[in-house]
DNA sequence: TAAAAATACTCCATAGGTATTTTAT
DNA sequence: ATAAAATACCTATGGAGTATTTTTA
């Protein structure tokens, strides 16, 4: 039984006609009496009562057009179904995003699915790197979207770098260190609080170089957050300095600081290594890489 | 896309690996990779993550595979019944009978049926044999069993004897018929009330031949009933006269009447030409074929 | 290095085409 | 006589086998 014979079957019950069922299967005459023929010998009854002129299903073969219809029917189903997943249309994609890209991204992604892709599933996972990739290798994560210092570099996991941010000292506006003449150092910038999101082995040291041993971050960090938006919203709401991918927020503004803090923030996708990546990821993959970026 | 591949993507992604999908589907290991292979293709998109040692569905793979189950088991359902209603277990038989056939097998064959064939649907219907060939031509009945006499031969309709019963005048035992010595003449069957079904132009002729003018159908009944069963009630409970099967009822007495009536009722089967017997007809027709001849 | 899947090739079964016969009106 | 389906015969595609290569843990 082929679901090639059972359009067959259905064809020739609906038409009535081995001729016409075989010119609307486009096929011959010959052939589909044959294919008819071999559904009749395997299951070992009529399927139809051949009067001249006419072709009739025998009970039998209503009996059985039901139940090829049906699963016709399905087919299609699986058909249709599977050509949406494949343009993306359709289907679920879970993204975890690291506290950076949680900041710049979460809520423009959100609102870009919600407007343009409103048959795709998405799910969106603030929670730490550790976490997220333990969450990635069950398979309950399709993707990460973080700084690429955030997490180990593992065999498992196949890393793609999207963009390079610029990091900064920022704070409210009208901030009493955006008041004095421009040049701030580390010892003006630390008479206020300072707060920062966890920071990577990588960016330790690489603050120790620039800034001396005062620039440690158990030493110049008074509040750590793995949240970045409630790090920016302490700072709009007071004289806390936050360090942080600078576009992350535009209303803040940089602290001019001497020595120059020449950090990038370095995002990208982590995905399994070897997995196919879910069809919808396509989706917002533009998207992704179009508002990860510095503006110009 | 076929039923084949389906099951082999089925049976791979149970068992998580090409090589044992393969043993499981009788299939060489190429062949299965080939056939997985040739459904990605044709979907567009990989169903299978290939990990060394280890093989996952993707998942758009897991919802192909969802809906791939869903079809082979309508297909598997499918080929189940269509088995059963090719042995005859399952499926419906709608049966005609004529006054006769009725009477003596009506009640034996339902019996027979909710005894040995309970999966089938078998429906009975009692009318006269013009509404019955209605019906069988409009294939709410799939076959007759009547007196081959009461219905025209037609060019459209397959007729095959089943059997020749005696037919009789009878009476309820101790009827004063019965009482007199031996042979009962025509008149004096004509002091009782005569009932009969309704009669054909062949019997009609026979009557006449036989018992002259004195026989015609218009002379000789008092009653008509389309129900032999009705007739036959009424023999036992009055002094009615009956002419019917001799077999029909078994504790009516033959009246010994001369001349001999030397009539049979020829039972046939009456189908469409050309339509396939419904399957459940070989359950029932030995039954049919014991029953409906005169006892030994 | 070993195990699993993919690839290369060869072969054959079968689905489909063309031509013709059979059947029933 | 005509129209429809079945049959006969041929071809070619594609599915399956064997042998081999590639890949990754």
């Amino acid at each position: 039984m082929t679901l090639v014979q059972l359009r067959h079957l259905i064809l020739l019950a609906e038409l009535g006609s081995f001729s016409r069922a075989a010119d609307a299967a486009c096929l011959t005459q010959p052939a589909l009496s044959r294919s008819i023929r071999a559904l009749e010998i395997e299951f070992g009854g009529a399927l139809f009562d051949r009067i001249a002129h006419r072709t009739e299903l025998t009970s039998f073969g209503q009996h059985v057009v039901e139940q090829a219809r049906s699963i016709c029917d399905k087919t299609d189903a699986l058909v249709e179904s599977a050509g949406q997943m494949i343009n993306g249309s359709l289907g679920r994609l879970s993204v975890g995003f690291g506290s950076g890209p949680g900041a710049i991204l979460m809520t423009p992604l959100l609102l870009y699915v919600a407007k343009h892709q409103p048959n795709l599933k998405l799910q969106v996972t603030r929670t730490q790197p550790d976490q997220m990739l333990k969450a990635l290798r069950e398979r309950s994560l399709d993707i990460l979207i973080v700084d690429s210092r955030a997490i180990p570099i593992e065999h498992d996991l196949t890393i793609e770098p999207i963009s390079t941010m610029r990091t900064a000292f920022m704070c409210r506006q009208g901030h009493p260190l955006t008041q004095g003449k421009p040049p701030v150092t580390l010892r003006e910038l630390k008479r206020y609080v300072i707060a920062s999101t966890f920071i990577s082995d990588q960016v330790r040291h690489a603050l120790v170089e620039i800034y001396g041993p005062e620039g440690h971050p158990d030493c110049l960090f008074n509040l750590q957050c793995g949240e970045l938006g409630n790090l920016l919203e302490l700072a709009r709401m007071s004289e806390t300095v936050v360090i942080a991918v600078r576009h992350a927020a535009q209303d803040l503004v940089e602290i001019p600081i001497q020595p120059a803090l020449d950090i990038d923030a370095t995002f990208c996708w982590v995905s399994l290594k070897g997995r196919a990546m879910p069809l919808a990821f396509k989706l917002i993959r533009p998207f992704v890489y179009e508002r990860l970026r510095d503006p110009e």
